[in-house]
DNA sequence: GCCGTACTACGAGAGCTATCGTACAAGCCG
DNA sequence: CGGCTTGTACGATAGCTCTCGTAGTACGGC
């Protein structure tokens, strides 16, 4: 047993992800459950891997971005890499895909959906 | 505007839903992001939409089970109507799959998948 | 070596959530 | 009617979550 936390870079600055195995389907929903939080994830989406937290425009203040970003990477949804003083983010898509095949894809085209409609559409 | 909010029928005993215009992807997800509520609404997804509240094989007191399925009703996952001195549920399919097409069916699919990794198979 | 940038840690407060037990209401059945 | 079944309302509690500000760490550039 012991799951495989996918033991960081031995000397550097390293971040913990959940292995695939530790991540539930309940964890990502209730990640996805905040509007911040949604918002993020699909700004990943569309953009690439290499989107620092300074680059999302949240309306809260740093220390609560980071909050959120903790909570999307014990989650599972995104991977997080130090490059610099910076922190890379990006979407954990290969993982959740082989775990729950075309959620992701569902879950970001109802948001779409959903933000076309309120928009007055 | 003000949102039809599904006007209860007049003098029996009704209860509240959200109007689909009112429905909200993030309330849809948090609703589901506890395992009971995900439980619930899978035996939902198999069985009729004659199930009972009490139908229902839930490790909690009777007023967390009515707790659980006033969430499910407010976020627009589930429809309750009283039938004597029972509360039939039944999924609000119809109206989930107009306003985010095919994410019901990704969810249940993903629950069912992790159920079945879970289990060691 | 020093400063600025980017992010974290910690502590705190407000608010929501899950849970319970007890007490109660509504409807069926004998 | 009286009792049983089913679910609700209310109050309470413990724990989590979102939010912030302040103080601190890590790194890159001058």
């Amino acid at each position: 047993m012991t799951a495989p936390v996918s033991v960081p870079a031995a000397g550097s600055r390293a971040l913990a992800h959940p292995a695939p195995e530790e991540i539930r389907l309940e964890g990502v929903l209730h990640a996805l459950s905040d509007p911040l939080r949604l918002g993020i994830v699909r700004e990943l989406a569309v953009g690439s891997d290499e989107l620092a937290c300074s680059d999302f425009d949240v309306p809260v203040s740093k220390s609560t971005t980071t909050h959120h970003f903790r909570v999307l990477r014990e989650a599972g949804v995104i991977r997080q890499v130090y490059r610099g003083t910076a922190k890379m983010n990006g979407l954990r898509r290969d993982d959740l895909d082989a775990l729950f095949p075309g959620l992701l894809d569902s879950l970001l085209e109802a948001a779409a959906r959903q933000e076309e409609r309120l928009a007055g559409a």
